[in-house]
DNA sequence: CAATAAATCAAGCGATTTCTTGAATATATG
DNA sequence: CATATATTCAAGAAATCGCTTGATTTATTG
């Protein structure tokens, strides 16, 4: 029957989505790029793999419709498509953190216990913002500080941090953000700040989720 | 580096999520399942695949914690896990239909031209109710309607249709709805009732995205 | 307990996926 | 125009996927 096979056709393509972020190497290249856009190197970088594999990634990716591209000079830049693809890709992770138990598993394995961090939502941190009760810091490389960041927030690399810390008074409230919920650097600075007395903690999500949520940012140009 | 492996492993994880909806013959599952709970047999029958391959992508998709079962005599039962999985489910079509442009092309090859068919958002369709103002039909199964309705529809299936058609004034204004924005009953409808003069439209979306949204339902027991 | 209905399991096969390697292409620069 | 850099293309091998077929398991019913 014609309409079995269009129908079948029609969920194949809704299929093919969701197929290009089943795998690994591509779900951890829409992270990235939900932070900005890279070059293909760049990229390769990142995910720690062949420049021939990280390309053939990107364009199942672009082939999928997640992502889209545009030459600068040498060098191949590729972006997610739109907001919607970043959005799709934080419920697919909370899902699969939801219904997924060996994520909570291998979470703690990549990333240590995280019994000891304590976590503030986006809403309370607005809050504590809007009342300028709360210190932020984003512990992302520059670039991505540079690219956008929440508003008020200030620039504190892991690197920074120690000496940043001594001018933090002990009674301060101090709350740290990077990428995203599964992103390390705000664990590690929130342990560096305790271990020197300061009562820090980690935005539960990240920037990306932040600016989608229609909060207050500062952007680049 | 021990650190690599353990983040590839949970994005890996992460995709285990995608990669379960990564199928078309499972996207239909879960599309089904989003209507209501049903047995391997019925939906073995409602995607025109054999038992045992309808088995085999249920475990997988349980697999993936995207959906769960129960026993109820001789027959399994499986449902979607949660709402989130319906509502990632919702979302990915929308990203599909965004951003691959075969979506709009299949679509029409399964549903035929929509040009003609008005489209009524559920915001609208809301206000409409509250004022009293619209009679809505709900042109799902009788099982689905049973397990769950726009408050105030009334269920009229494709066969009464033509019968109901007489009762509506010319003037009413009637909206029809089923099972999602690519269900094909609701377009029928529509079509039957303005050939005998009744301004019909169709809900852009389905009950399980009215329901999602918070909006009105009448549920069963 | 035998017969039936519903679902799962197991094996197998062709197609697809994922990664590697090495060649080819595109752009900028001396 | 030759050279260097960045990316893509092409081919191949191991693993996985998707479906079929036939046997097996689980629960109900006479």
């Amino acid at each position: 029957m014609a309409e079995r096979a269009a129908k079948d056709a029609l969920f194949t393509a809704f299929a093919t989505a969701a197929k290009a972020l089943g795998n690994g190497r591509r779900a951890e290249i829409v992270d990235v790029l939900a932070q900005g856009e890279r070059s293909v190197d760049e990229l390769a970088g990142e995910i720690e793999q062949s420049v021939a594999n990280t390309s053939q990634h990107l364009q199942a990716l672009a082939r999928a419709g997640l992502v889209r591209s545009r030459r600068d000079g040498t060098r191949v830049v590729y972006r997610v498509a739109s907001d919607e693809v970043a959005a799709l890709w934080e419920m697919l992770r909370s899902v699969a953190s939801t219904h997924l138990a060996e994520v909570e598993v291998l979470a703690a394995a990549y990333l240590g216990d995280r019994g000891d961090i304590e976590r503030v939502s986006a809403g309370e941190l607005h809050a504590r913002l809007v009342d300028g009760t709360v210190t932020v810091l984003d512990v992302r490389p520059r670039r991505e500080y540079a690219a956008g960041h929440i508003r008020g927030a200030t620039h504190a690399p892991l690197d920074d941090l120690p000496r940043l810390a001594h001018e933090m008074t002990r009674g301060s409230d101090v709350v740290a953000y990077c990428r995203g919920p599964y992103c390390v650097y705000a664990d590690d600075a929130v342990r560096l700040l305790r271990a020197r007395g300061v009562a820090a903690r980690r935005l539960d999500t990240g920037f990306p989720e932040w600016r989608r949520a229609g909060l207050p940012v500062a952007l680049a140009g």
